[in-house]
DNA sequence: TACAATTGTTAGACATGTCTAACAATTGTG
DNA sequence: CACAATTGTTAGACATGTCTAACAATTGTA
């Protein structure tokens, strides 16, 4: 709750415009101002507000009814909130088994304020349990007992397996 | 990152600020702006300001130089943050084995954007892995495992275990 | 109890990011 | 190619929440 940390170097909406420009741009699409405008629900002038700060740390260059395109830099940071994207709506999709819309939503929300430390655990939580057959055998399928029923599987119970210390 | 969602009643600000009182508050302590002020890394006239807000809107009862009360109503909502609060912490720290601190910051800021549903499920799984002695044993340390060497353990291979279909 | 230190409030500036209204450029079409 | 439709920009209002500076109330203490 304390608000002390270190701040990133985007805000969170600044993050999505370079995330829509990218998303919008890939595969050398032209990117035009509505299109941003429409896919996160603001308007153009808020858009046009947005490019002409980004071009301003260079992130983004923006003729004016030109062309908008980032810059590398632009590109690299939208590459790591798409990154971030990715695994968080993996992460609640694959392992806590949210829908897809309300995965999506949460991963827009918290791909902006969720450390780096924590994200690449997450990330890394998604990978093995993907990967680790023992992993996918037990936890996942319990798991979807548990959520279905409220209560553990017969497996689980205290006595059907010797406990760790 | 669609922007379109109905939005929480209260803004992240709001509910830190009926956060932090009602964790000042536990036990019938008095609560002070200058604690709420460095509880929360903000200036005095900030508390100030946000004491108005939740004033009008009957969260908070407050009168000038004197004592500052959750209704019942705000202290309602402070429950609900510090539960979400509490459960993020959790599933950083035991599920994915962050440090405290960084479970405690992400946490505060994770609390304010999760949605409800992707909230308890989170919160279950975290009671799951609690519960179920075959999911502890499992999970848990063959994740720390994968973690530590980057690689899974022996009995994670393909080979040591059926597949699920 | 008087005054100093502390705590709290008010006023108003500022930053961010949104919006509407009005206007400008571009594009598409007859 | 002219004009209508669409797209984009500018200007400026507004909401939120922060801050500093100045002042006011409360509290502690000599």
């Amino acid at each position: 709750m304390v608000k002390q940390e270190a701040q990133r170097e985007q805000t969170a909406s600044m993050e999505d415009y370079l995330e829509a420009i990218a998303n919008l741009g890939g595969g050398t699409k032209v990117v035009r101002v509505k299109q941003i405008s429409e896919m996160l629900g603001v308007k153009m002038p808020s858009v046009t507000s947005a490019l002409k700060k980004l071009s301003g740390q260079e992130l983004v260059e923006h003729e004016r009814y030109g062309h908008i395109n980032l810059t590398p830099e632009g590109d690299k940071i939208a590459g790591d909130v798409i990154g971030r994207h990715k695994a968080l709506t993996r992460f609640f999709e694959q392992a806590l088994g949210i829908n897809p819309q309300t995965a999506e939503e949460d991963a827009c929300k918290i791909e902006h304020v969720i450390s780096p430390f924590s994200m690449e655990r997450l990330a890394k939580f998604v990978e093995f349990i993907d990967a680790c057959p023992l992993g996918s055998a037990n936890f996942p399928s319990r798991y979807e007992y548990y959520i279905e029923h409220g209560e553990l599987p017969q497996d689980c119970s205290k006595n059907s397996v010797k406990k760790r210390k």
